[in-house]
This record gives structure tokens, C-alpha cells and sequence, in this order.
DNA sequence: ACGATCACG
DNA sequence: ACGTACGTGATCGTG
């Protein structure tokens, strides 16, 4: 048996790494030891556990004094032995990930040990949900072991990096252009550590050493987590937030279905597309349609001129800017104000389909299993707001004005794609939290949120008198004034963001305040709540959501969002208490893709929508179900489309 | 690593 | 006193 030793927190803990069977009695006994929960994780080849050739390597298991590093393969048996007593608890940082290794590999099912696995990184979010870049300590592993473990913690996966670059130089020499090649294609992002964690001597000091630390650190953090959560009260929450992560996990186990004939000759397509227009980009002296430098220079060439800036105060070449050069609206439809830039036009036209190709098509081929099913990453707690987020590939994001990157994504064979989403949840939300009384009022008649409103800022006359045209513009800028308030901007930013004018907006600002005088009036609350409670608001839940010093105005759409992405969380409970979780796919912000069997898609996707619906503090939070069809598309099709889809 | 861009709710 | 648009993930170019 190999040991190690190691310093953490001005203690000596040691890191076994069994060779024979005979080393294996130590281990139990380390299980055998008084009851507690025991430190859990995994080294595996790579991140993308359902890729071909994706291996687990290693299995730790560890406590606050020792950590035990076993060979995935050699102690098979052992492992799963250990993993299956139903009397220990594990504790994992990011537990979905070694959970769905752990299943993937045969060495636990998500079934047995999902219940029994607590995850230090929903302890953190709950003490605070800031990443480093936004201004907290930090959600990983290494970032919370030096503030609750050792301020000299190792970073043990930068501390492999230069390891990983040497193996990988090496290695580079010894074979083919081709060889090497053929490994940057399937690890396009980090290839030297997609090399390193896959080829490192398995007995390696450093990997070794690295690999028990992690489960020292899960195991000192959940010591020092679990206090603080309990102190602040939120046992329960933590409870939920565990659950929640299981449900989502058992999603991302699942996967989603690619018609994978489909999706190539979709990115067959968009290449075309995008090569079209990449041609004519270059007719211009455009020779890369994403260098700023060259588009703005070449604009400039043909006499363009405009003020947009970027943040940073650069001039602006988004979307934004070039669809009115190509004399296009939002809808990518003429407009016929001015001569289309037909530069201005190829370039927006190649941009989105590489984005699209990119981004989406591709990822769906090459990230799928053996099944032809992609299983994106579901993180349940991800935003500072605790909002869900969906990675590899995003499918929280796909294109919904047009349906064919979601046409790529199927129901299971004799299933259907049904989905529910609430309708306009954040605002409802708010009106339950802020109290507002003549919008609970407009909920509970049932009428319709937005054409209420304008009503009641326009005054019923002159809804009476408007045409029908001039109805849906007023009702569009109430809607518009809505989400500006969920979002806490003003007329500038809201007149900007709509491309409506200056002063209609600032009109209806300005009478929504009046029409509903409890929302300005809940934003000084909360404000004022930050300003003795540490700089945070606190959501009806408990949550802790701490405000950036120069953004206090944020606090609404804070407690608001936080408070809206619980209720679908909470439905995610409901559905799995009545045996229907395993319909649910993907959940998104405020709605709810589900497959059903075809023959009870409409009374299933009825009865999912009913368990959805909820009321916060007596406002009623509606849902509605719709039956797509066999793809996702189907669900963002024209009738024509659908039909002549259905007809072939 | 970071800014710009673009996709979503 | 004034005014602030909120939250994500992926890709590409640039330095």
C-alpha cells in the first residue's frame, strides 16, 4: 500500500492508495468507525460521462483525517460493497456528477445512493450564491476549502495542469499529425487535460495525493457548512434544494432523444448557409464575420454611420445594429425604410447559421450516447437567484422564434413531446410579494394581465375608442413596461430595449407607477431590509440573496425571480410525488418539457399542469398544457407547418 | 482570460 | 436628486 501525507488546516491527514486485497482491511475499518458521513468522490477520464470510452478510475472515500483512494477496476467488488450499505451517508462537492459516474460505470445506482448523498456545493449556495466573478467567495471546491478548511488549500486540479501540459507535449512527439489531430477533434476545449486525466499513471504521488484531498476538504466543509445552515435556520430548505438536485439528476440520466438523420442534414444546411453568406461577407473585405474590427471598419467604408457603443464603450455591431442596415425588424422581415446594406445583411445572415450550427446542431451529434440521446448537464442551483441552468448542450436556450433546432429533439418512440408553462409567473409572483392590490385583483377575475393594465392606464375610453391595431400595440407596451418592472429598469432602458418611443414609454412608466403604486413601494422596502441585513434580501423561503452595493434597484427582480424559479421547483416535488417525474425532460425558468405515451398525451400533460399550478400568498399561479407533437419543433410550428410536417 | 455577440426565460 | 433592465451558456476573436 502506498501512503501519503499531507497538511491541511495545520493537520497531518493521510491518503491511502491500496495495491493488494490485504490493504483492504484498513479501509474497513475506516467504514466501520463510528458513524458519520463520509467524504465522496470520483477521477474519471473526462467530464462527458455518456462519450464513448468515458472510464471512472478512481473512487476516494474519505473523513477530515484520512482519505482512501481506491482503483475503480482493481476494487470493483469492494466499491460496490461499500457504496451499498444502506446505513452511510456520503458527501460530495457537485454531487450529480459522481453520482451519474458512479451509475454509468455499474458501481451504484442513482436509485440506492442518490438518497443518501449530501452536496456541499447546495450548503454553499445556500451561505452564498455569489461566484468569484460576481463578487462572492466562490461556488468550487478549492475556493470554499480556503475559506472554511485552510487558507492554504491546494488546488488540485491546477496543480495536475502543468503535469497534464508535459505528459500531453510528450506524447505529441511520439505520434501522428493524424493521431493528434483525431484526439484535439474530440477534445476541442481543454485537450492537454482531457489527455492528462485520462493517461496519468494511475499510482501518479501528485494525482493520488490530489485526488484523497478533495474528499478531506468535502468532508471538513460539510462540517463547517452544516453548522452555518443550521444556525441560519435552513435545514429544511437544504432538504428541498437535496431533493430537488435528485429529480434533476434523474432528468439528466434520462437524456433527450436526437433524430440524429435530422440534425445532419440541419448542419449540413446551416454550413451551406452560413459559407453562402460568408462569400459574400468577404465581396465586402469582410474575410471573418465575427472580428468587430473588420465589420465595423468595412461599415464604416460604406459610409454607415451609428452611435451604438458596447459596454466598454466600443462601437456596437450586434443584431441590434445591423438588421435595421439591412433594413430588416427584429422579425427579420423588410421593412422598407432605407436601401438594405447588403453587407450589413450577409453578415447577420452567417452569424446565426454558424451560432446555430455551432452551438446546437453540432453539440446534438457529437455529444449523444450510444442511444442517440444527450444528456445535458442540469445544474437545479445555479444562479444567483437559485435559477436552474442547462449546459452541454444549453437546451434552456435554443432558438424558439423558429422551430428547427428544436425539431433535432424527439419524444421516445410511441411518445409524444407535451409541455406546461406558467403564464406570465414573474408577474404574478410579484403581485403576491409586493402586495399589489389592483393586480391580484385582475388575477383572481381571471382576466388577461397586460390588456387589463392598459385599460386601467389608458383609461376604458380610450380602449373603447382604439382600434384593434392600436389595442395590441398598448397591450405590447404594457407587457414591455411589465418585464421592465420585474427587471427593475427605467423608461431609457426599456424604450431602448423595445425600440419603442422615448416618450410613450416614459407615459406608461409613469402611470403604471400610479396604477400600481405597491411596486415601487416594495422595491424601497427590500432596499431598505438590505441596508440593515448585510447588503441581502431575503425571499419568502429564507434564501439569501445578497445585492451588489451600486445595484440596490435589483432587489425586486431578485427576490421576484429567486421566488418564481421555487415554484417550479416545488413543482418538480408534486410531479415526482405522483409517480410522474419520469415524463418530466427539462425544465425551463417557468415551464415544464415532459414527454407522454401518444395515446394519453393530452389528459397526461393536463394532469402535469394541474400539479404545477399553485398559489403564492392567495395569487393563483396558472399553468397551461399543450401537446407538441413527435419533436420539440412541433411545438413552435405555423399550423401550415405542422400539417404538411404531419402529412409526410 | 476577457470582451463581444447571440441564444433563451 | 437621478437613473439603473434581471438571470444564464457557448462561441469566436484578440491579446
Amino acid at each position: 500500500m502506498k501512503t501519503f501525507k499531507y497538511r491541511v488546516d495545520r493537520e497531518e491527514v493521510t491518503i491511502y492508495f491500496p495495491e493488494t486485497e490485504d490493504d483492504l482491511a484498513g479501509f474497513r475499518r475506516f467504514l466501520n468507525a463510528a458513524p458519520r458521513v463520509i467524504g465522496l468522490d470520483t477521477e474519471t477520464t473526462g467530464l462527458r460521462i455518456y462519450s464513448r470510452g468515458f472510464r471512472c478510475r478512481l473512487v476516494q472515500f474519505g473523513d477530515a483525517r484520512e482519505a482512501w483512494v481506491l482503483q475503480a477496476d482493481r476494487f470493483r467488488a469492494e466499491i460496490i460493497r461499500a457504496l451499498a450499505r444502506p446505513e452511510l451517508r456520503f458527501v460530495a462537492h457537485n454531487a450529480p456528477f459522481d453520482l451519474l459516474v458512479l451509475d454509468r460505470v455499474g458501481l451504484a445506482s442513482l436509485e440506492d445512493l442518490g438518497p443518501r448523498v449530501f452536496d456541499t456545493y447546495i450548503l454553499a449556495h445556500l451561505c452564498d450564491p455569489r461566484t468569484d466573478r460576481d463578487g462572492g467567495a466562490g461556488l468550487k471546491l478549492k475556493q470554499l476549502a480556503a475559506v472554511y478548511v485552510d487558507n492554504d488549500a491546494a488546488d488540485t486540479q491546477d496543480g495536475l495542469n502543468s503535469i497534464f501540459l508535459e505528459m500531453y507535449r510528450a506524447w505529441k512527439k511520439t505520434v501522428s499529425r493524424d493521431e493528434i489531430q483525431a484526439w484535439q477533434q474530440t477534445h476541442a476545449k481543454k485537450p492537454h487535460t482531457a489527455y492528462g486525466f485520462t493517461h496519468i499513471a494511475i499510482d501518479h504521488p501528485l494525482y493520488v495525493t490530489y485526488a484523497g484531498l478533495d474528499v478531506v476538504y468535502t468532508a471538513r466543509l460539510l462540517a463547517e457548512l452544516g453548522l452555518l445552515i443550521k444556525g441560519a435556520g435552513l435545514t429544511k430548505l437544504a432538504q428541498f434544494e437535496h431533493r430537488v438536485q435528485l429529480i434533476t439528476t434523474h432528468q439528466q440520466r434520462r437524456g433527450l432523444l436526437i433524430d440524429v438523420e435530422y440534425t445532419k442534414t440541419l448542419a449540413g444546411r446551416l454550413e451551406e448557409e452560413a459559407e453562402t453568406y460568408r462569400h459574400v461577407a468577404k465581396g465586402y473585405g469582410v474575410d471573418n464575420v465575427n472580428s468587430t474590427r473588420q465589420v465595423i471598419e468595412a461599415l464604416r467604408g460604406m459610409g454607415e454611420v451609428w452611435s451604438d457603443k458596447t459596454d466598454t464603450g466600443n462601437p456596437a455591431v450586434g443584431k441590434e445594429v445591423l438588421l435595421p442596415m439591412a433594413d430588416l425588424n427584429k422579425d427579420w422581415q423588410r421593412v422598407g425604410v432605407r436601401d438594405p446594406n447588403p453587407l450589413a445583411d450577409a453578415i447577420v445572415r452567417a452569424k446565426r447559421a454558424e451560432k446555430w450550427k455551432e452551438s446546437y446542431a453540432v453539440p446534438f451529434l457529437t455529444d449523444r450516447d450510444e442511444n442517440d440521446r444527450i444528456h445535458p448537464s442540469i445544474k437545479s442551483l445555479a444562479a444567483r437567484t437559485a435559477r436552474m441552468s442547462v449546459s452541454g448542450p444549453p437546451l434552456q436556450q435554443l432558438p424558439s422564434g423558429d422551430w428547427t433546432i428544436r425539431r433535432a429533439v424527439l419524444a421516445d418512440p410511441g411518445h409524444l413531446i407535451v409541455a406546461a408553462d406558467y403564464s406570465a409567473v414573474e408577474m404574478r409572483v410579484l403581485a403576491a410579494l409586493a402586495d399589489v392590490r389592483e393586480m391580484k385583483r385582475l388575477i383572481a377575475e381571471g382576466a388577461d394581465l397586460h390588456t387589463a393594465t392598459a385599460i386601467m392606464v389608458y383609461g376604458q375610453d380610450v380602449w373603447d375608442a382604439a382600434t384593434p391595431k392600436q389595442r395590441k400595440r398598448m397591450r405590447s407596451l404594457m407587457k414591455t413596461v411589465g418585464f421592465g418592472k420585474v427587471y427593475g429598469g427605467g423608461a431609457t432602458g426599456l424604450s431602448k430595449q423595445s425600440g419603442l418611443p422615448y416618450a410613450d414609454v416614459k407615459n406608461a412608466v409613469d402611470r403604471y407607477d400610479v396604477v400600481y403604486p405597491e411596486i415601487p413601494a416594495y422595491g424601497r422596502l427590500l432596499q431598505r431590509q438590505a441596508a440593515y441585513k448585510g447588503g441581502a434580501v431575503y425571499t419568502p423561503v429564507g434564501r439569501r440573496l445578497p445585492l451588489d452595493r451600486d445595484r440596490a434597484y435589483a432587489a425586486t427582480n431578485y427576490v421576484v425571480q429567486s421566488s418564481a424559479r421555487d415554484v417550479l421547483a416545488q413543482a418538480l416535488c408534486r410531479i415526482d410525488d405522483a409517480g410522474m417525474s419520469h415524463l418530466v425532460l427539462l425544465p425551463v425558468h417557468d415551464e415544464l418539457v415532459c414527454q407522454a405515451p401518444a395515446g394519453e398525451a393530452e389528459e397526461v400533460i393536463r394532469e402535469i399542469g394541474r400539479l404545477m399550478e399553485t398559489t403564492v400568498r392567495d395569487v393563483f399561479i396558472q399553468s397551461e398544457p399543450e401537446v407538441y407533437g413527435r419533436s420539440w419543433g412541433a411545438g413552435y410550428m405555423s399550423p401550415d407547418d405542422r400539417a404538411s410536417l404531419d402529412a409526410a
